[in-house]
This record gives structure tokens, C-alpha cells and sequence, in this order.
DNA sequence: ACCTATCTGGTGCAATTACGCCACGCAATC
DNA sequence: GATTGCGTGGCGTAATTGCACCAGATAGGT
């Protein structure tokens, strides 16, 4: 571990018990120092408003909770990188919802632990975010892998032509553009988008563009 | 640190120095074993299946090095994970390429180091792989999260009910049944697709909905 | 040689969409 | 109280697209 200087963790959550025993983690465990602690996000976003640039003790990691009173966590994860842009924000929760994962991780949170994790998961996490990587448990792993997983076995039998023109198609080109750029006559395109209709089992431009983007028939 | 029983660490990895140093790093660390040790996958794929059922330390977590010589690490991945399923795959590389990282996901590995990565790097992602987790490094993590669509930042100004318009066209829907399901008009739906096409500087349906999800305007 | 799939090109028409232009109510803001 | 932004609704026309139905050329496999 290093000894450089004690990671600076802040903490944002409401329980206060939970908060408590967090801080208790932190304060006994060598390397790491719990400087501030908030019961809101409001309350840290007014204290890192007013305390600008005065302080020293800027935190290198934000523990912060997505079910808070006021300005939840998820909102408040810009709000914190833009007064904060050094520190790594890790979410902290009970959910594990799929699409609050994503939003988090897309709202710029570095790492995403659930309440129940370990002692160790936690002091793991923490450190690995005030490294700048990632550090994702199980549970929130399959998610997030999950989506870059799925193979894409099913590709409908699409004839690699019609995969240019679906790229095409992705690439947000109206039918006669597609025929400029495959050198073919629009209804030649045309005849391919009918076929890709038929495949993908879709009516439109629009729902097939669609498809293929969830299904990442296309990259 | 759990110690109910040590991690059992396999590793495998053709550069003999850098192997001897990993096997000592484990060595001395309370709390992790390295029962075996390849200078290739295909060596300890053998031994994976001539030892079927007779052993019983199996790895919990498999360093494997993607630069092998016979089958390369990426195409090892699968047939380690057939041939052991419990056990966790940890990429083992210099080479920190997006579509490596993300091959090597796909194929089941749930971690990927650097080898420039510091010992206690390699010890939590070692623990945390052993969990069912994964501990991506820095540079790897802003790959991954990267296509998460970190940056959602430009929105374009949409307005909610843009959006809503907007995710229906993602959903594959024409103009009459989004009209339906946000209970307005056809001619209102009209012009809220307008207004984003005005925004998004787009010209027609698929051209918007390609735009939406490169961009990650919708999820 | 035959068959099949695929790529290519075409015609024609109905349906949908793109895109002007307009208007009203409402809430927030000034 | 006026303005502004937003959601809503409408009309008309031109362009695009969806779709049926057709057919020659070409390539691959039996």
C-alpha cells in the first residue's frame, strides 16, 4: 500500500449509522483519512462551493450515496466532478439496477459498490479510484459486462450486402446516398432494404436502424 | 482480507522472469497461493484435462498473458473457462488496445491488468476477481466506461418531451404510434421531430435515431 | 449442366414522412 | 404585464419511402 500520503475520502450518506460505521472503517484503516462527512449532497456541494480553494484537503475519493434527501445522488455526481475534478467518485447504494449502474458510470462516477460489500471490497475500491481505475463487484460486473458480452450470434442471415447498406442505413444516409456510396442504383438499395425488412422482422428505416443498434448488428 | 482459506492463483505467462516475479509477489502475500504456473495456454489446457476430477486446487483466479506462444491468450480465454469453470480470468498484457479489452471481456475474462501495474493492483484484482468481481486499472477503465457513453454533456437542448419523442423513434416507432403512446396528435409529434431534427441537424428519422444512440442521447 | 442464392436493376402506386407555415394556452421569467 | 419558451394542434405540398412484383447476371454448390 501506498505510503505517499493517506487517501482523503469524503463521505455522503443519510444513514447516519451506516455513515458512522464507514467513518469508522476509514479512520482505523491505515492510508486512509475520512476528512468531511455529509448527511446530503446539498451540504457538500454548498461546503465545496464556499471552501473554494481555500482548502488543502480535497478529497481524492467521494463516497456518495444515491439515496440521499435534496439533490440525489446521481444528480449530484456532475455537480461534484465539476466542483471537484480531481476526485474519483464512487456511488454507494443498495440498488443494482441495470440502468442506474449505467447512469452512474455515465454521469462520470468511477465505481459503483453495494452497501453490503466488505470491508475489504471497500477499502479496495477506494483505493483503486483514488488510482483512477475501476473497481466493480459481482454483482455490478455482470451488469456492465453483460453489455459489452453478448455475442452477436444472431445476425439474421444478412447477406453481406445487406449488411453495407444496414451500416450504411447506421450511418444515417437516406436511400439514394447509400447508392452514391455503394455505387449501385437507389433501387438497388431499395431492394436490399426490403430483404433487411424481411430479416429483421421490422417496417421501417427507423425501427431497423434501431435493431440494429441494440442488437449490435453493427458497431 | 478473508482468510478462510488462500486464493489459489494459476498463472500463465511465457516470459520467464516476469512469471518468476509474479510467483514470488504471490508467494509472500498472506492470503494467496500459486499452485501452478504455464509457460503457455496450451500446457496448462493439458493439464486441465488430464487432470479432469483428480485435483482439488483448482484456481480461483487464472493471470493469464495474452501474448502466448501456440493458442494466444484471447482464444485460451473460452477453453480455460470450459475447462474451469469456478475459476476467474484475469488478462495479463502490455498492450492496453480497446478492441483487445473488449474481445477479452467478451469472451469471459473478468479482469484485465497492465503488467506495468503495481503489486497491490495486482493483489485486488486478484482478490476481487476471486469474488465474482473485476478491477479494471485506469486506462482500462475509461476504455470500458467509454463505451458506456461517459459524456452525455451535449444534449442537444432537447426538451423532455423531445426526448420522449425521441425515445419512441429509438423504440422502432412511426409517427401515428408515438402519437399514441404519448396520447397526442400526429401532427404534434411532427413537429416535436422537427424541432429535433432543427437541434440535431439531421434531415430524417434514421439519420436522428443513428445520431440518439452513437451519441448515447438514449439508453 | 442445373439449381439456388445473391446482387443487381426496374416500374408503379400507396403510405409515410419532411418541412414549410400558422395558431393557442400555459408557465416561468423579466 | 409583457415576453419567452414549451407543448400542443393544425394544414398543405413535395419528397421520400415502403412494398409488391418483376427479371437478368453471376457465382457457388450438386
Amino acid at each position: 500500500m501506498s505510503i505517499d500520503r493517506a487517501i482523503e475520502v469524503w463521505l455522503v450518506e443519510d444513514d447516519q449509522q451506516y455513515r458512522e460505521s464507514v467513518v469508522a472503517v476509514l479512520a482505523s484503516s491505515p492510508g486512509f483519512r475520512c476528512g468531511m462527512h455529509f448527511a446530503s449532497a446539498d451540504k457538500a456541494l454548498a461546503l465545496a462551493s464556499t471552501e473554494l480553494g481555500t482548502r488543502v484537503d480535497w478529497p481524492d475519493v467521494i463516497l456518495l450515496d444515491i439515496n440521499l434527501p435534496g439533490t440525489d445522488g446521481l444528480t449530484a455526481i456532475r455537480a461534484l466532478k465539476a466542483a471537484i475534478p480531481d476526485a474519483a467518485i464512487v456511488m454507494l447504494t443498495i440498488r443494482d439496477e441495470t440502468e442506474t449502474i449505467f447512469q452512474a458510470f455515465r454521469s462520470g462516477a468511477s465505481g459503483y459498490l453495494l452497501k453490503n460489500a466488505t470491508i475489504d471490497q471497500l477499502l479496495n475500491a477506494v483505493e483503486e479510484a483514488a488510482r483512477g481505475g475501476t473497481l466493480m463487484p459481482a454483482a455490478v460486473a455482470r451488469r456492465v459486462l453483460g453489455v459489452l458480452g453478448q455475442d452477436r450470434s444472431d445476425d439474421y442471415d444478412l447477406t453481406a450486402r445487406e449488411k453495407d447498406v444496414l451500416r450504411e442505413m447506421t450511418n444515417g444516409k437516406s436511400q439514394p446516398q447509400i447508392a452514391d456510396a455503394l455505387f449501385v442504383s437507389r433501387h438497388t438499395v431499395n431492394s436490399h432494404i426490403q430483404r433487411i425488412y424481411e430479416k429483421l422482422h421490422v417496417h421501417s428505416g427507423v425501427e431497423a436502424v434501431a435493431k440494429a443498434f441494440r442488437e449490435r448488428l453493427v458497431s
